[in-house]
DNA sequence: TAAGATTGATATATCAATCTTC
DNA sequence: GAAGATTGATATATCAATCTTA
């Protein structure tokens, strides 16, 4: 084993950085999409459903869309059937299966939502970067992702 | 109001690369944790409190410390006290205040913890930046906090 | 057997309401 | 009244167990 190699203060300095950033701008991010009427993993969900055509999506399409386990989108999606969101269906293909319909309530809310949370997006993040800076933070936030699928396999 | 200014596609990818980092590398790093016995949430209060004197910390001022509301703290700690890392004590100052003390189980959870924890953090995120990145990630991080500050006045 | 999906239990985060003490 | 803290309700995330169908 041996003695770990611990930060030095400039690398303390960044994952500090990194940490604030993560408690502070997503919590930003879903404050703003309360007020308009979303929380942020309905607003997740509804996104691609609302690209879909028909905003029709199999569960388990959705799932690798948004990067979440089947378990949770279940749950997420019975709350909001309960809200009146979405819809479950069958599916006609894979009796398995299970269909994920966006309601006309759901397409409403989503587009009363979005403008807000882009206005967000760009006030606390992309306006707020050079364009090397965008380009630096692309390539590092990829390099990790990549090191992160690597290691699952 | 007039149409939103949505993203163009650099700032898509910059952004979704975020989104991308911030779903995967939190997880990454609680997973590490739980395996070695500590959830991320216990592993946040006890680094300031195993590096307070005697471990001993007052409510508001480990809120203040880790950037989180006086709720969570408390419900978090009742779970750390019922799981013996923590224990409560009354605040000789101000009888208003509440004392959390780490306790030698606590100490030894987080001395277990802590390694793997670090080695995961370069893994995944330090070692994986050069000197310049970690600067320019730096600079970002604290001009996006600063907005975000600035906001709440 | 594996894939798709659901369910129940537990831990966590947020909010509003409350209570005590300053 | 304001500050410090707790509590209960609700929403969310994760895990294990289960069920059905491929």
């Amino acid at each position: 084993m041996g003695e770990p190699r611990w930060l030095d203060e400039r690398e303390q300095r960044v994952w500090r950085a990194v940490i604030g950033l993560h408690q502070k701008l997503w919590p930003e991010l879903e404050r703003q999409l309360i007020r308009d009427g979303l929380s942020g993993a309905e607003f997740t969900l509804l996104v691609p459903l609302s690209e879909a055509p028909d905003g029709l999506l199999r569960a388990r399409d959705l799932c690798r869309m948004v990067g979440w386990e089947r378990s949770r989108l279940s749950h997420q999606v019975a709350r909001m059937e309960k809200r009146g969101l979405v819809v479950r269906e069958a599916c006609a293909d894979d009796a398995r299966g299970s269909m994920i319909r966006l309601t006309p309530a759901g397409r409403a809310a989503i587009e009363a939502a979005a403008p807000g949370h882009v206005a967000a997006t760009r006030r606390y993040f992309v306006d707020l970067l050079s364009g090397e800076e965008i380009d630096v933070l692309t390539r590092v936030c990829d390099r990790i992702l990549t090191a992160l699928a690597d290691e699952k396999r």
